[in-house]
DNA sequence: CTGCTACCTGGATCGCGCTCCAGGTCAAGG
DNA sequence: CCTTGACCTGGAGCGCGATCCAGGTAGCAG
């Protein structure tokens, strides 16, 4: 138990088998385990480091700045302050990145009012030929 | 009046001169009118144009269903029904965009609040040295 | 007319984040 | 054992959306 064969993980965290593979040789993962022929295997922990990763990333995270994070929690306990503090800062990206979407959706909103009142006034017009 | 040179738009629209010509390149404008020397001018109605290109870009829409709508837009006023549902399904698209991210936002804070608690443990047991 | 900047074209190149492939090895069920 | 499917490595390739470049022309200020 505790143990996930690459496969299983993939299953687990929507990774694909090649991006577990490359985000291992970028450095974003980091002793991984192997068995003695070679193969990897996955513990807990590593699983959830992967939901973290999926979470920076589906949030915009470029793979250098996770690469960052990953460092800094390579390194120990006494870069929590800096680890927290790159969360923060990306909280804030994703913040901004919502607001933003909320402007242009608000730009959208007003050209779909605009269309549907020019149908409205092609159908009064009798268009229908 | 009502004549903007590529420069003048690149300035106006914050698209770049060879994004500009790109996209006229792809088919996102067309009938760009050009001088007797073969230079670019842009229409009050192009730049009008290009802001919602920008829009649609910025909420993430990609090129092909940006070109889709193009391809309607251009077709004339027959096509209104498409253009406003295609907006209507990018805006659900936005939507659903904005509601991942306030999820993803969510187990970021809890990472945050984690690390805060950590911080605040490590300091209370005296790990200064 | 001269200079100078803005613009032109076609095509190569880039950065990101994977994804695919060939040619092989491992490991578990029967 | 033997088969079969999951996994291995190194390296090439892809899709997107630009971006850059070389070598040349347009067009305006002085």
């Amino acid at each position: 138990m505790e143990h996930y064969s690459p496969g299983q993980v993939a299953d687990r965290t929507g990774f694909s088998l090649d991006t577990l593979r490359y985000y291992e040789l970028i450095g974003l993962l980091s002793d991984i385990g192997r068995t003695s022929g070679g193969h990897r295997f996955f513990t807990e922990d590593d699983v959830s480091w992967l939901g973290i990763l999926r979470c920076l990333r589906d949030t915009g995270m470029p793979i250098n700045r996770m690469h960052t994070y990953a460092e800094l929690a390579r390194v120990g306990s006494e870069t929590l302050a800096e680890r927290v503090e790159l969360l923060e800062e990306h909280d804030r990206a994703v913040e901004e990145q919502i607001a933003q979407l909320r402007t242009q959706q608000a730009h959208i909103h007003e050209k779909i009012a605009w269309y549907h009142s020019e149908i409205a006034t092609q159908a009064r017009s009798g268009v229908d030929f």
